[in-house]
DNA sequence: GGATATAGTTGTATGTTACAATAGTTGTAG
DNA sequence: CTACAACTATTGTAACATACAACTATATCC
């Protein structure tokens, strides 16, 4: 059983981690003026190579109306084509464009030298353990709100 | 040497348990109607016991007017008084009321539950890597931002 | 006592997001 | 084959969070 003064404890630095990796993308995406939402599009669209707004949606769990907001900035910033799909007229699918592709990857580039750095300043010997505690605790999460949750988790609340 | 593979995969659970540790928090202080934001600065207060509007936002590295704002609608949701203090009448302290101090121990106790939950999802063997895991990544993380920037790193872009 | 600094608030603007309504497209059942 | 249902994307609207700048009130210092 973990004890209640862990438990804060890690709440605590669990906290401090969610800001700090939040404030580390903002800094890392703001740099191609594109917003963390912008990246996280770029990012599955470097993945799928080609995609739709709802899909875009679906994977990033926002609604598609902002998704469609986005994808319109993305595209007046010339990141991203958008093309109707002549097969189903209603579909659009959004590509990357070179630019789109090459911000990406400076972000990522940008994102190594930052983490390169970080582990620097943490023992060689901590390394595999981040390595595998991260995955552990994000695969764990998102399973747990996925079981539980996704729409909802309704808890009844005393307050 | 990290290999390119690994870091590649190490950003992508990265991106993945912040965005899960930041909808966890929603969900823990939605449901007593409070914001993130709210739920920090109530944290603040619980442990400092008396703070003013410019103190929380320097801990919580927010524009005080920001705080001001929440501070605004904490008081007036009943969870925080604001007095002047008589010795400076600039300054305002700011307290929680028993209302405040009842919201933010419920929300501790929801998140204990979440991460009691999520533990026992998580072999018994792992737990204190990962209590370690995100404590050294946590400190890591901010002192990299403490002494590199703080104020914008002002890193070339060449896009 | 007047210049300067500090604490907090308010005005204004931007960005992110959701929900609801809408427009256009496709599929289907009678 | 037409009318209705389902789907895709966009647009209208509203709520927040946030920052910067301007302002007010107070305190400090020379």
């Amino acid at each position: 059983m973990i004890r209640k003064n862990e438990l804060k404890k890690f709440r605590h630095h669990i906290r401090g981690l969610e800001r700090e990796i939040a404030f580390q993308q903002k800094e890392d995406t703001s740099c191609c003026g594109v917003s963390v939402t912008h990246c996280y599009a770029l990012v599955e669209m470097a993945d799928c190579d080609e995609i739709s707004v709802t899909e875009l949606a679906e994977n990033l769990e926002l609604d598609k109306s902002t998704l469609s907001r986005t994808v319109e900035s993305m595209v007046a910033s010339g990141l991203v084509t958008r093309t109707v799909n002549e097969a189903d007229r209603r579909r659009t699918v959004l590509k990357l464009t070179p630019e789109g592709r090459a911000t990406i990857e400076h972000i990522n580039s940008f994102c190594d030298d930052y983490y390169r750095q970080l582990f620097k300043l943490i023992g060689a010997e901590k390394h595999r353990i981040i390595f595998e505690a991260v995955e552990l605790l994000a695969t764990a999460m998102k399973k747990i709100r996925i079981s539980t949750g996704g729409q909802k988790r309704n808890r009844s609340c005393s307050l």
